[in-house]
DNA sequence: TGTACATCAGTGAACGCGCGTTCACTGATGTAC
DNA sequence: TGTACATCAGTGAACGCGCGTTCACTGATGTAC
């Protein structure tokens, strides 16, 4: 109730813009709980009072929103990491999928915001899309798999182009993902077992015909 | 704010359960939003009081449930109906799933509490899971599949087991249909072949390697 | 056939709660002269 | 070097709202005698 943050001297007002988005990406974290990351609950956790929030950011839209940006920053970094590591194409794509999916159970609530949430506070129009470099990135990295000429697209293959491929393995990784958050009660096999096999077919689904169906695990 | 309703005769109380949760269902469809549907707003759509809903639900998550049980078996039904018109047992899978994603995509807001929210109001544990029509239908029909000597499990194949590849063909569909509700603003392609080539790549991922990759579409 | 009465299917009004947001304000801090 | 003052970074209290739920009640309906 009482806040507790000391105040910020004078032209150094912009650091609480920064603790607030940390603060409401750790309640998140924390609680597990969109609902329960209210503006006082915010507040509170930053050490100010509710109208201060309001100095910052027109509304808490344009906070979460804040936060949805942060953490798809986040994300593509994850990705980028995991695909360093790769051997070829189609590891990279498999190692791709696989922190993916990682990062969502690592960050349920993060994820939920980003990807299960309706288009508010973020929205994946086409505009916005141009400079979401996750899935840019991912677009590149079917790209090359089809160069190398590993993963197959048009005539006689499952996927006529790069972007449908990508949104097919991006499908099977954000459908484990989703139903991995949403039904923790479900009695799922061995997450890791299941997470590698799942991955594996999304690949493998997209091959050219008469490739290597054990590369990419 | 007046009710509306024809007060039922003796005995026949039972009527407004079911009316209740058919307005539920149809609010739900109309608003395209959970929240929109709140206590007043279901007595208001039925012609009643809010306090009546407490004569035959003792909480706001029972009649959810009651709503999710209600669309579960017509979720059901559709694959069923779907399935009867298959010509093998990998067409029959590629039905099930495009009657799968239909069924999220005109329904949307229902799919969302069925498997996008949290485990409440409906928990896909273990015991609910074993009177879950729609889930085992989908195994027996992998089973099949399996049986038939067209889709692998084991060793060299993909998935080790019929509950497996059922996951990564329900991951699929799950996260095309979940990504085209929770994402409509995303550039996605022509919805139907993009629903088409998705599916395929699932089936596809899952087959005996050498198996023919045109069937099953 | 008539009537007292228990029961059933609801109603009307209100409860406490937490929410996002607004508005008038305060007090410390740096700066101009 | 001292001081008046504008500005910045917040505070404190309250607003209206809609929510799930509760409680005491009412009036029509079927039934027992």
């Amino acid at each position: 109730v009482t806040p507790t943050r000391i105040r910020a001297r004078r032209g150094e007002g912009e650091l609480l813009h920064a603790e607030i988005v940390a603060a409401t990406a750790r309640l998140l974290a924390e609680t597990g709980d969109e609902s329960a990351v209210s503006i006082r609950a915010i507040a509170d956790a930053v050490g100010v009072t509710p109208p201060s929030i309001y100095l910052h950011f027109p509304d808490k839209t344009a906070l979460l929103f804040a936060v949805c940006e942060d953490r798809f920053q986040a994300l593509d970094q994850r990705l980028e990491d995991a695909a360093r590591d790769a051997t070829d194409p189609l590891d990279e794509l498999h190692r791709r999928g696989a922190a993916y999916v990682r990062f969502g159970l690592e960050n349920p609530e993060h994820y939920r915001i980003l990807f299960m949430d309706r288009d508010e506070p973020i929205s994946f129009s086409e505009e916005r899309m141009t400079d979401a470099a996750a899935f840019t990135h991912m677009v590149e990295a079917v790209q090359r798999a089809i160069d190398a000429g590993v993963l197959a697209v048009g005539d006689g293959a499952t996927a006529t182009d790069a972007m449908t491929a990508t949104i097919a393995l991006w499908a099977s990784a954000h459908g484990l993902t989703s139903l991995l958050i949403a039904k923790p009660d479900f009695p799922w096999p061995s997450i890791n077992e299941l997470i590698d096999q799942v991955l594996r077919a999304a690949v493998y689904g997209l091959l050219r015909a008469g490739a290597d169906a054990g590369s990419g695990a």
